[in-house]
DNA sequence: TTTT
DNA sequence: TTTT
């Protein structure tokens, strides 16, 4: 039973970072992949994709990305269902990241000691080896069954629930 | 912008196979992968993930697979939204397949001219170098906008959405 | 520095299973993936990927794959380099496997219990969340530097030298 | 039988092109992908990965990257032997790129027109869709068997080896 | 609800 | 709406 997902693309918007009630950090983001062929009016679209990453990786993406961020992904596909504000049920298929790469060069700002400008930073440390573990933060903020809607109801995700 | 996705899984039910106006076969159906791990009940789950498959390996997909069927499927993925019945626009992630791998063995039937039981049969012509062109079937059948949901509306696929 | 890859394909001969020094397992095998396109006398050839899988996954490896068995992996290409015994420096390539998926039917002796002839046992716990640890074997073999050679020199493998 | 391989590192030369004696482009590369895990010794090591590419994505390849370039490759992995200058048989594990995605910013001299510096251009038509098709090339050079090993030997490829 |  |  393969599941194996990789993504290069950028992100959406700003992620977003919350934390389960025992102080898991979990990250959301949509990153927005532009297709390689062009549909009939001659347009390139792009796919954009619901993406998860939890713990570490979570506050890498959060302190390191942001908006028009390109960003590559390598997770695997999950399906989840939750009850809607309507009472419908709501299907959601997203990725669940194991490691998240920042492909930016650094910054502007940041590069001031570089001599040829344009060459990347080694990545931040976003492996599946930075040995993950829970954060103890107080959690100031709760998740949403759907992290990616913001229906209003707030029923929260257990640290159970992390993927491993 | 690399968008890639593979998967080893069962089909949860058959496959549907539908046609353009123009006659171009397509593909519908549901894989279930179990995760490999389990959550606190201890039970494994699994996530089931909607694919998408066009002309020539649409039509081997529903001659040769079936629910049940363990199947491997090399592809992309792909967001759509379109009108819901009530109006709602309605958020898709599906998996567009590039080729679809068959993983079952020969069913006993076919094993007949087969000496020691159990080896799999070589897979049918399945890969993306099948020389793909459209069928010219009168085209049976129309696709929806949303090929998994049978919501009524009846919005049809032209040719053009082909992804090749 | 994103890294993956997967592979379906079948056990060339029998995996090997080694120790190194601190016990550690290591199983070697190679991969025959057949190419979905065939050459131009018409024959279908096949690449022969070497893979290495460390650690509880191993042993799985070594009791349940055997020449043919159909199987999954999902891992990372890993280049290495060593002196051959001509003191030319050899250059490898190979699959290091985060998971590997048995792809196998049970074998028609466990199959007694089944009625419907074929269907395929749930995967052996092959997963990358089996919580490996390190074996404390007495270690009854040592793991050369090229597993897949034996050329006789057999600098040893160091702990440290796992991926995980 | 799925064989898939996504990658992203850096070139670590200028890429090669070369062409068949029917005037079919091929670029070779090799990719250093850095590991997300540190040796023992504290360092971060890489894995070097050749890789090939075929028709228009081989020009554009040699057009667009060069020594430190960062890109991303999605392709299959491919196995070869050949004869070597001293007889014995030289065996070679390379990536065949399907498509390859250029991931530099665009370099500031063509950001002239750019008002916000560092922003990525879209990537180059790298993509499987570009409708590749063999070039007429005369032919200014020929490719040897193993076309990253410069041993003398220059057996050609017929352009029957091309993987689609 | 979309990025460059 | 789920497979073994």
């Amino acid at each position: 039973m393969i599941n194996r997902v990789i993504l290069v693309g950028r992100l959406t918007r700003d992620p977003e970072l919350r934390y389960t009630p025992n102080g898991v950090a979990v990250a959301t983001f949509t990153l927005a992949v532009n297709r390689t062929f062009t549909n009939q009016q001659g347009e390139r679209e792009a796919d954009f994709i619901n993406c998860v990453v939890w713990r570490r990786p979570a506050e890498n993406v959060a302190n390191f990305l942001k908006k028009g961020s390109l960003a590559g992904v390598d997770g695997r596909l999950q399906t989840r269902s939750y009850e809607g504000q309507d009472g419908r049920r709501v299907y959601v298929t997203e990725v669940v990241a194991d490691s998240v790469q920042f492909l930016e060069p650094k910054s502007s700002s940041e590069q001031r000691g570089t001599t040829a400008g344009g060459y990347y930073g080694d990545p931040f440390p976003f492996g599946p080896n930075q040995n993950p573990r829970s954060t103890n933060d107080p959690g100031f903020s709760r998740i949403d069954e759907d992290p990616f809607a913001n229906d209003g109801q707030t029923i929260d995700i257990s640290d159970d629930d992390l993927p491993f």
